[in-house]
DNA sequence: AGCACGCCGACT
DNA sequence: GTCGGCGTGCTC
C-alpha cells in the first residue's frame, strides 16, 4: 500500500496530497489521520496520511518512503480528515492549516536534526591526525557525548556552522532528521510501595527507633499502595523529601518518575448533582431532541430560550440521552462563558468523563484533556470553538450555547464558524445540534422559523432543505419576572444641564444601591468608542505611519498604540502639528467611567474589568470571585460583564451608552446591540432581590432598544429582518469577503479588478445569474474591488471584493478556482488574498 | 515554505 | 573568468 499525505506547508502550491511507500516495518500501523514525518524536497516535514492506496494506482519508482510515524493511535480520524477537507474547500485555506487546527499545539511537531560520527570515523579513533575536524572542539564533543542535536550543536559552537555543514556534507558526521513533538511531557517524583513488600515489612518490625519518619513513611505506603507523588507524602506527614529518599535507600519504598496526567480541575472535588424534575416548558423540548436522538436523525434544533429558563438542565439531561446510547457528546460554551462555575456544573453531572477545552489551558493541560478524549476516556467535551474537532468516534449530540455568540467565528485561517463546521459534522454522525439562546443570530431563526411557517422570510433562505426546528421556551424556571429596564434619554440629560456620562436617574440608582449595601454592573459599550489623541486648537489626531488608523492612547505607559501593527511611540506634550499645548489624550473608555465614579461617588469600590486588567492568566476569575465576595461595590466592564455573570447582590445594572454600536458600519450593528442589552439585562435580579437596569440613549426610539427593553425577541426580529431584506443582506444572501493587500498600490488594485472579472467570467460559464432578482432564486454578484475601510495597515495596501450571492452556487469554489487562475509558478497569487466566509446557517 | 536551478552585474 | 543577486519551478 501507498499513503497519501498532505504535507504542513500551508500553501497552494503544496495543497494535494503526495504519495509515499509505506515501510514494511509500519505495514498495519499507517492508517488515514496518522501523523508522519516524510522527506519533502530534501528535508523532513510532518504530515497527515489522508488516503491509502494499492501500489498499482501510482507509478512507483518516484516514491520515497514515510520516513517515521509520529503516534501509536492516529490523532484524526477518517471522518475528520474528511472534515478538514470540508473546511478548506468551504473557507478557502490549504487542507492542512484545517488539519492543524484539529490538533492540540503540542502535536505540531517540527523537524530535529540529530548528528553523531559516522560508523568509519567511529571505528577509526585511533587513526589520529587523519581527519582535518578531529582537533576541532565539536568534533571532541560529539566523540564524548555520541548522538548530539544539531541545535544544540549550533548553539555551542556558534563559530563552526561550517565546518559542521562541511562534515555532515563529507559524510564525518551522520545527520538524521525525525520530528519532534513540542511537548514537554511532565514528570513527577512519585512514591510506590517496595519492590519486595514482605522484606519491608520484616525489616519495619525490627527496625529501631530512630528513622522514625522514614518508618512512618513506609508504614504509610504499605498501608496505602497507591502510588502518591513524593512532594504530597512528604507534606502530608510533615517531613521533607529527603527523609523519604532515605527510606527508599533502604528499599522500604520505591521512587520513580512517573509521567503526570494534567488534570488542569484536579483536586477541586466536583459535588455530584443529581437531574433535577423537569418543568413542563423543559420537558416538551427534551423530547424532541430525545426523539432525534434516538432516531439518529442529523436535525438541528434552535433552543429559543429566555434568560433562566432552564436551558442547561435540558442541555445536561440530553447530554446524558445521548451517552446512554454509547454516542458522545460536545458542547460549546463562548470563551468568555466559560467559567469554572460552568464547568462545575458538568463536571457534577458526568464526573471524569468530562474534557474541558480552552485557549487559558497551558499547551500541556489541553493535550492531556484532548488526549483524554482521543483515548475514549471521556465522552463529553466542554470547550469554545476548537471543541468542535473534539476526536470522538461516534458523536451523537452537539450542543452551541449562545449560539449568536461572534467569539464561534475564528480570526485567523482557517476562519471557519463553528456553528457551521458544528452543523456539517453532525451530517457525518447523523448527530443532533442544539442550538441555543436567548437571542438567536437571525440566520438560525430564519433557517429555524422556515420549518414553522411558510411565510415568505424562510423561503427566501435558498439553500434551506428542510431547515431547523425551533423549539421556544418563554418562560423562566421560577416564574421570577424578568428585570424592569429604563430608557434614559441623554439628550434630555444634556438639555437640562448634565453633561456628566451619568444621567440622574443612574446616579441616584447607584446612589440607592451603595447606600442598600448592594451591588451594580456596568457595562461601556465600547465598541466604536475612540482612545484617540487629539488637539483642542487645530484638530490634529495622532495616525499610525504604518497603518491609515488613530493611534491609541495607553495611560499606564504613556505612549500610543496601533492596535493593527503595534508601533508605539511616546505621547506628546505639545501638538506637533500647531505647537498647541491643548492636547488631549483620552484614556480608556472604562478608565474614564472608572475615574468619573471615584469624583461622583467618594470610597465606592469598583473593579474594572477590560482587556488592560484581564489579560494575565486567571485574572478574570480572580475579578470574579472578589465581586461574589462583596468586596467591591460596582463591576465596571465592556462586553465580558455582559455574559453569564450570576451574583445575588447584584440589583442594578447600568448601561453607559447603548448606541455606541448602534451605528456601526456593520449591517449587524442592531443584531449585536439588541443582543448585548438583552444579555447585560439578564444579569440583573437573578435570585431574591429584584433586579432594575438603565439604559442611557440618545436613540431611545431605535427599534434595537425598544425591543431590547421590553424583552421582546420577536419584534426585534421582525424589524430587522425587513431592513435585511429591503437592503438584501444576511440571512437574504450569503457574503464572502476577500481581501487584498500589498505594498503596492497599483498592483493590489489591479489583482483586485482581475479577480472580480476571473470571477465574473466563472460564474457565467456556470450559469448561475449574475445578480439578485428580488424573487428568492440563486445567484451570484461579484462587488469592488473597492478600498478597505482601512485601506492601509502595516504598510500595505488593502482593496477588497465581495461576493453576494444565494443559493448552492458553489461560491466557494468558483473563488478557489479563480485564486489558483491568478497564481503564478509559486503556486501564490501576486498580492495576499484573505478570504472571510460571513457565518451562515448550511442545512 | 524552502531549496535548486538559472541567467545577468561587480569583484579576484 | 567567478561569486552571487533573487526570479521561476518543484517537492511524492
Amino acid at each position: 500500500m501507498i499513503a497519501r499525505v498532505i504535507v504542513d506547508v500551508p500553501s497552494r502550491a503544496t495543497d494535494r496530497p503526495f504519495d509515499y511507500k509505506i515501510p514494511e516495518n509500519l505495514n498495519g500501523w499507517v492508517e488515514v489521520g496518522s501523523r508522519v514525518g516524510v522527506p519533502f524536497g530534501g528535508r523532513v516535514l510532518q504530515g497527515f496520511v489522508v488516503g491509502l492506496a494499492p501500489y498499482a494506482d501510482v507509478d512507483v519508482k518516484k516514491l520515497k518512503p514515510i520516513a517515521e510515524l509520529l503516534d501509536h493511535l492516529p490523532p484524526l480520524s477518517p471522518d475528520l480528515v474528511e472534515l478538514a477537507r470540508w473546511v478548506s474547500e468551504k473557507y478557502c485555506c490549504p487542507w492542512t492549516t484545517a488539519l492543524q487546527v484539529m490538533i492540540p499545539a503540542a502535536l505540531k511537531g517540527k523537524a530535529d536534526s540529530v548528528v553523531s560520527l559516522s560508523e568509519e570515523e567511529e571505528c577509526s579513533e585511533e587513526r589520529t591526525g587523519f581527519l582535518t575536524e578531529e582537533s576541532e572542539p565539536w568534533f571532541q564533543y560529539i566523540r564524548n557525548n555520541g548522538e548530539v542535536r544539531l541545535a544544540l550543536l549550533q548553539e555551542r559552537f556558534p563559530e563552526a556552522a561550517a565546518g559542521i555543514k562541511a562534515a555532515i556534507r563529507r559524510g564525518t558526521l551522520r545527520e538524521e532528521i525525525s520530528i519532534r513533538d513540542r511537548l514537554k511531557v511532565r514528570k513527577v517524583w512519585t512514591v510506590f510501595p517496595p519492590e519486595d513488600t514482605a522484606a519491608a515489612e520484616a525489616a519495619l518490625a525490627s527496625a529501631s527507633s530512630r528513622a522514625a519518619k522514614q518508618q512512618e513513611a513506609a508504614r504509610y505506603i504499605l498501608d496505602n499502595p497507591e502510588p502518591i507523588p513524593l512532594a504530597a507524602l512528604a507534606q502530608a506527614l510533615s517531613t521533607t523529601t529527603g527523609t523519604i529518599r532515605g527510606a527508599a535507600d533502604k528499599g522500604w519504598l520505591t521512587i520513580r518518575e512517573m509521567e503526570q496526567q494534567r488534570d488542569p480541575y484536579a483536586g477541586r472535588g466536583f459535588k455530584r448533582t443529581e437531574p433535577l424534575p423537569l418543568m413542563e416548558g423543559q420537558q416538551t423540548v427534551y423530547n424532541e431532541i430525545a426523539e432525534a436522538l434516538d432516531n439518529e436523525a442529523a436535525r438541528v434544533f434552535l433552543l429559543h430560550g429566555v434568560t433562566g429558563s432552564g436551558k442547561t438542565e435540558v442541555y445536561l439531561q440530553t447530554i446524558d440521552r445521548c451517552l446512554k446510547a454509547e454516542r458522545q457528546a460536545i458542547v460549546l460554551v463562548p470563551e468568555i462563558a466559560l467559567t469554572p462555575q460552568m464547568v462545575e456544573r458538568f463536571k457534577g453531572r458526568f464526573g471524569d468523563s468530562v474534557a474541558v477545552l480552552h485557549s487559558r489551558l497551558s499547551s500541556g493541560e489541553r493535550y492531556d484533556e484532548w488526549r483524554k478524549i482521543r483515548e475514549g476516556r471521556a465522552e463529553v467535551a466542554v470547550g469554545a470553538r476548537s471543541a468542535v474537532f473534539a476526536p470522538f468516534r461516534r458523536v451523537g449530540l452537539i450542543i452551541i450555547d449562545e449560539e449568536h455568540e461572534s467569539s464561534y467565528k475564528q480570526e485567523e485561517s482557517p476562519k471557519y464558524h463553528a456553528r457551521d463546521v458544528a452543523v456539517q459534522r453532525a451530517k457525518q454522525h447523523q448527530a443532533v445540534v442544539v442550538l441555543g439562546s436567548a437571542t438567536p443570530s437571525l440566520e438560525s431563526f430564519v433557517a429555524a422559523s422556515a420549518s414553522r411557517s411558510q411565510e415568505g422570510t424562510a423561503s427566501a433562505n435558498g439553500s434551506a432543505k428542510q431547515g431547523a426546528t425551533l423549539l421556544p421556551m418563554p418562560e423562566r424556571v421560577a416564574g421570577r419576572p424578568l428585570p424592569k429596564v429604563h430608557l434614559v434619554d441623554m439628550r434630555d440629560e444634556l438639555k437640562g444641564g448634565n453633561r456628566s456620562m451619568f444621567s440622574r436617574q443612574l446616579h441616584e440608582a447607584l446612589l440607592q444601591r451603595l447606600e442598600r449595601g448592594e451591588q451594580s454592573v456596568l457595562l461601556l459599550n465600547r465598541r466604536g468608542y475612540s482612545t484617540f489623541v487629539m488637539c483642542r486648537s487645530c484638530g490634529y489626531t495622532a495616525q499610525c505611519p504604518h497603518c491609515d488608523i488613530s493611534l491609541t492612547f495607553h495611560q499606564k505607559s504613556k505612549a500610543l498604540r496601533c492596535h493593527y501593527c503595534g508601533h508605539a511611540e511616546q505621547a506628546p506634550t505639545a501638538c506637533p502639528s500647531c505647537e498647541s499645548e491643548h492636547i488631549r489624550f483620552f484614556g480608556t473608555g472604562t478608565q474614564r467611567v472608572e475615574e468619573e465614579l471615584a469624583k461622583l461617588f467618594p470610597g465606592i469600590r469598583v473593579i474594572r474589568m477590560d482587556v488592560d486588567t484581564t489579560t494575565e492568566k486567571g485574572s478574570h476569575e480572580k475579578w470574579l470571585t472578589m465581586f461574589g465576595e462583596r468586596k467591591a461595590d460596582v463591576l465596571l466592564g465592556t462586553q465580558m460583564v455582559a455574559k453569564g455573570l450570576d451574583f445575588p447582590y447584584v440589583t442594578l445594572v447600568g448601561v453607559i451608552a447603548a448606541d455606541t454600536s448602534l451605528h456601526l458600519p456593520d449591517f449587524r450593528a442592531a443584531e449585536k446591540t439588541f443582543q448585548l442589552l438583552t444579555q447585560v439585562a439578564g444579569r440583573a435580579g437573578r435570585h431574591e432581590l429584584p433586579g432594575e437596569v438603565i439604559v442611557q440613549t440618545y436613540n431611545p426610539e431605535h427599534y434595537a432598544i425598544i425591543s431590547a427593553q421590553r424583552h421582546d425577541y420577536a419584534s426585534f426580529a421582525q424589524e430587522e429582518l425587513k431592513h435585511r431584506r429591503f437592503m438584501a443582506y444576511p440571512p437574504f444572501c450569503r457574503l464572502i469577503l476577500v481581501t487584498l493587500s500589498h505594498e503596492q498600490l497599483a498592483l493590489v488594485y489591479a489583482e483586485g479588478e482581475k479577480l472580480a472579472s476571473t470571477l465574473r467570467d466563472l460564474a457565467r460559464s456556470a450559469g448561475v445569474r449574475g445578480s439578485d432578482e428580488g424573487d428568492g432564486s440563486r445567484f451570484i454578484d461579484i462587488l469592488g474591488p473597492v478600498a478597505s475601510p482601512i485601506p492601509r495597515m502595516k504598510d500595505r495596501y488593502r482593496f477588497q471584493c465581495m461576493i453576494k450571492y444565494r443559493g448552492n452556487v458553489g461560491a466557494s469554489e468558483l473563488l478557489g478556482q479563480a485564486i489558483s487562475l491568478l497564481s503564478g509558478a509559486n503556486g501564490q497569487p501576486p498580492v495576499t488574498m484573505s478570504v472571510d466566509v460571513d457565518p451562515q446557517m448550511i442545512l
